[in-house]
DNA sequence: CGAGTTACGGTAAGTCGTAAATTAACCCTT
DNA sequence: AAGGGTTAATTTACGACTTACCGTAACTCG
């Protein structure tokens, strides 16, 4: 089946991963730390530091104070050492970041995309224009290391035999034909990724947010549709051809409303921002057209006592809840984020009943093994984590061969 | 997060497993095919088989013909290396049989345990019979390596801080209240195993059955009830208590018939065998009150034209649809295998009609990128699965440590 | 029967990680 | 202010593993 890697050489590509990687989750640590948590030696976390020193990844950053005996060295991933850019491809325009090493902002752009029907071609030159701006924002730095998008749609890919690795788009939302990831951003000098937005939003949750530590979790973004983001033994679940996560379209009922998809009984097409504000103007109110805006109306009804909200939200709440049982029961996980401008708002008036509810569709004993949180990484989350898809790749593969100086 | 496992000392123990899972899925190899496919040295390959060899687990059976040259030996699995048995816990009574290392079956034991709402005492006691017996039947080996089981219901695996491990069985379906392994079977020479039936099912279509060399795939059993195990990656989902895969009390619709788990909706009380029966004998009908029998007398009524069970065939096949259709725009499998016995009875009939309707409520491209297959391994498989628990805990720890004979 | 061919096993070299010993850096006491 | 105590980090020594290379075994073909 697959290869082994159980090779030499191997050995310590891994261990530079995981030291890496532990610090790039944990900000300042030291030497002994890394050690204890990765159970290496000492010995051999010096030298793996030794090496992500001399890669220009990390660096000493001071030492803490000691009652006597050597002071401890704490050790800092090297903001400056390389730069990563990660875009959120939405609703109403692309939000490009550029971040540093050590994961923090360094420039945002955001360019409206204001007609709703943007094609790949307009998307392109959006995407090219904030990049600049982004990059000029933030310094213009030269190690930039990779581009992550995070995409609406299925973001497929596919690894050729002959290893190229093609990376295709099909945003059923956007009304895109099938696009090459190619034919929106290519440079040669940087590598490009992309993936769905809320995958790229589950790995920033659980690299720093609600979802640290997670093993065995969801995350679900709700906007104006649904996406998700599962994390199943410390791993987001790819499928075949990584398109895993596509729940808005899994249906929660027999028949139903008519989804843009093409069929019925959508859980996008109740409990999306979009499906939220359409059922409570089917039953007769009148919400602003900006759905993120109608939502919030639509809540402060709900706490003003009107019972046609009301009604709207207890239905909403409760076919949210089914939808999120049918996770727990398939996926026993120990933690589900709320998270996407709709999530958030729900989570931050409504988020017992939401988890009552679905406590109540789904089996007793993985029902008592979860705990319903909202996101903590907020709006930003999704650029985060498509940066964060450059970012494993550095995490994965040295990039400089060191050499014995000496000698 | 997680320990590395990135030191020389396990370096030899995963190639060790690498090479021993290899041998036991493949059967009768050579050392250059070995390395080949484990991308491993031919000298790697050597040493570890010459260690395989010392524990007494494999050996060498023949050799190839040659066109000039050495020729090549062939190795195979030494079948008395070790024993396993596997019992299925199911409906009617205990199957129990006790496969030799080359995982072929020495004997079989089925134990009828007449009750519905048999006990964990009286299961326990079946079970100690069926072993025995089975065992004696096999002529009584001495290594046996480890027993394990393939139940109903939710199987909680729980590792403590003190490292005992505890499993606890949650046999909803039996009316069980909760019931530790150890008390329903322990034996301080034999170490038990124990998961969820569809999970086995699932595992041994993994190892040699429909879904041979699948990365990502879902094996449905459809008996009496519905179970589920979801390969991702490789991988058995568990989720955190390892519950992951309950797949039969999610919901197809809001509201609908009471299930016997205290909701409604359930997948399994319209699609699982006995929700077949029972929905053709509210249409009108009178099938046997054998729910295996009354599903074929179903499908001979419909091949004969009979609306009525036309009628409640197609719904079936529409709502198992349904139901796959979600699992498959969440997980994106490249192939679902049916197994059970109702799995089986439908797919020999309707296979198609139930791929389409699959499709037909899937997204696209996820429904574009699965085959719908028959289980391969048949009415066994979970007893199969359930051994190959403990086969798993042999291939991962070599008992023997191998002393140099030299010196 | 010998030459050619192929597979396997052994040997030497290089690499990596661990454990132990050593050095470095600092505090505290006298 | 000097020395002992203490802890962190590094260096050294060693063992284990993989790899590359070479020799040998075993068989076929001419």
């Amino acid at each position: 089946m697959a290869t082994t890697d159980s090779t030499t050489r191997n050995l310590r590509r891994r261990n530079r991963s995981a030291v890496l990687r532990e610090l790039l989750r944990n900000g300042e640590t030291t030497r002994g730390q890394l050690a204890g948590a990765l159970s290496l030696s000492p010995a051999t976390v010096t030298n793996v530091i030794a090496d992500l020193m001399a890669e220009g990844l990390a660096h000493e950053t001071g030492s803490l104070p000691s009652d006597g005996g050597r002071p401890t060295t704490t050790l800092s991933i090297r903001p400056e050492g390389a730069f990563f850019i990660g875009a959120d491809v939405g609703e109403q325009g692309v939000t490009v970041e550029v971040l540093d090493l050590a994961l923090m902002q360094r420039s945002k752009v955001f360019r409206d995309v204001s007609s709703r029907s943007v094609g790949p071609t307009e998307l392109s030159e959006a995407l090219y224009a904030a990049i600049d701006e982004a990059v000029l924002a933030a310094g213009s730095p030269a190690n930039i290391y990779g581009v992550g998008l995070g995409m609406p749609g299925i973001v497929e890919s596919s690894t050729e035999l002959d290893e190229a690795r093609t990376i295709t788009i099909y945003a059923q939302s956007l009304n895109w034909p099938p696009t090459r990831l190619d034919a929106i951003y290519g440079r040669a000098d940087i590598p490009i990724f992309a993936d769905n937005g809320a995958k790229t939003l589950a790995t920033a949750e659980a690299w720093f947010g609600a979802a640290k530590d997670v093993t065995d979790g969801v995350v679900a973004l709700l906007g104006r549709g649904i996406g998700l983001g599962i994390i199943s033994d410390g791993r987001l679940l790819q499928g075949t051809a990584s398109s895993a996560g596509e729940w808005g379209h899994t249906k929660v009922t027999l028949g139903g409303p008519l989804c843009n998809c093409g069929s019925r009984g959508c859980l996008e097409a109740y409990v999306g921002g979009g499906g939220i504000a359409r059922r409570w103007r089917e039953a007769g109110a009148d919400p602003s057209a900006n759905e993120e805006l109608a939502l919030t109306e639509l809540l402060a009804a709900v706490s003003r006592g009107d019972a046609v909200a009301t009604r709207v939200l207890d239905e909403s709440v409760e076919i949210l809840g089914l939808g999120l049982s049918n996770l727990v029961n398939l996926m026993n996980p120990e933690r589900i984020v709320l998270g996407g401008w709709a999530g958030l708002q729900l989570a931050s008036t409504h988020l017992a009943e939401i988890a009552d509810a679905t406590r109540g569709f789904s089996l007793k004993r993985p029902a008592a093994q979860f705990d319903l949180v909202p996101s903590k990484i907020g709006r930003d989350g999704i650029a985060l984590g498509a940066a964060l898809l450059a970012v494993e790749k550095l995490v994965e593969t040295p990039l400089v061969k060191i050499l014995a100086a000496s000698e």
